[in-house]
DNA sequence: TAACCCATGTAACCTGTTACATGATTAA
DNA sequence: TTAATCATGTAACAGGTTACATGGGTTA
């Protein structure tokens, strides 16, 4: 759908190699958008090939040579076009709550494995946003323009890996607790969500 | 990745037909995973060849013959199989937040319009949860082991779209406070989020 | 009489994954 | 001397999207 998009957007800020926007990936966009280098490069290629991007070779010593892409007017307008127009939600597609969802064909004890599993996973992810939180935003006072709408993509990474492990800890005690016995009451305060405050 | 899993595990509670899983993962599975029906049938051919489904075939009068699909000991095996391997973390992937990511390459406007309108989807997917979770556990007491599991899917769900809310509320706030002036403190209860309690 | 439900599919295309391939430089 | 970093790609395959196709029965 939208790989082109987020590479694009990445281009926005400066000029990058496949490899370098490989990397960003990896970090710095890694909370909203996932893609491998293959991907990266025949993506480029395409957009280069519409006219979206130019490459510029730079030749280096000592290491290979590279390309940088820069966006072009068309590949701004395009982009800008998609944000302009709405969009829908986007598909949530989830392994554990599949493996969830057929829980009871299996031995309970594999799925509070798998549970405290993915809950370490999303904890060690948790700090690594925190780390890049820490290194972007510690100043005080306003933040630059630029750097808003990044705040605000990490705050939803932060806030979705809270709510993961806050469900991950909820389903444990739920299972353990010989299931059922222990469900709490249907309504509750996310009728009216306090909402966390932000990082 | 898990299409196949999750059709699998939907027919483990009782045989369905291709159409019968497309408006299942339209309901009761789209807490966790999406698909076409396009997709449906193509992968159910594909489980039956594997030997891991088989069809029967119903001939009905005043509508179309149909296929009930069984799952057969491979096929439970198969999938026993695959819950009992650990996996990775599901990619995140999300639109909105790539035009967030690029939010300051076009009018403010354009980003808080399009962040309202998906409060406004969000609020209408919980609403679905909500109503779903009101037919499905009503009763008071333990819930039986076959919907133990199911519940704690809807319930990731709906703590899911409580969390969209409410962030997308945040974002508003933030982007019409002209940006970073607000901006609150970073060492927040996310540190040690108070957990929603069950729905 | 129009739209929706039931029920199944094909075909073309685009996107994502996995494996393979190269090769110099640098740090442990 | 082993592994990691820099840097780019091809090829095959699997998974997902969009458009097309059929046709009777039911509800507004």
């Amino acid at each position: 759908m939208s790989l082109a998009h987020a590479i694009l957007s990445a281009l926005m800020d400066c000029p990058r190699s496949g490899y370098d926007l490989a990397k960003y990936f990896d970090s710095s966009v890694s909370f909203f958008w996932d893609a491998t280098h293959q991907q990266i490069y025949r993506e480029l290629s395409k957009l280069e090939a519409e006219g979206y991007l130019t490459a510029e070779k730079i030749d280096q010593e000592g290491r290979p040579n590279k390309k940088l892409f820069h966006i072009t007017e068309t590949g701004t307008a395009f982009l800008q076009d998609w944000i302009a127009q709405p969009s829908e939600l986007s598909p949530v597609k989830d392994d554990l709550l599949v493996k969830l969802f057929a829980g009871k064909s299996v031995p309970k004890e594999i799925i509070l494995k798998e549970l405290a599993h993915h809950r370490q996973q999303h904890c060690k992810r948790l700090e690594e946003y925190r780390a890049i939180a820490q290194d972007l935003f510690q100043s005080t006072g306003a933040l630059p323009i630029e750097n808003q709408f990044q705040y605000l993509t990490l705050h939803h990474g932060i806030r979705s890996e809270t709510g993961w492990l806050a469900w991950c800890d909820e389903a444990i005690l739920f299972l353990q607790g010989e299931g059922g016995l222990k469900r709490q009451q249907t309504e509750s305060r996310s009728q009216n969500p306090e909402s966390q405050s932000m990082e």
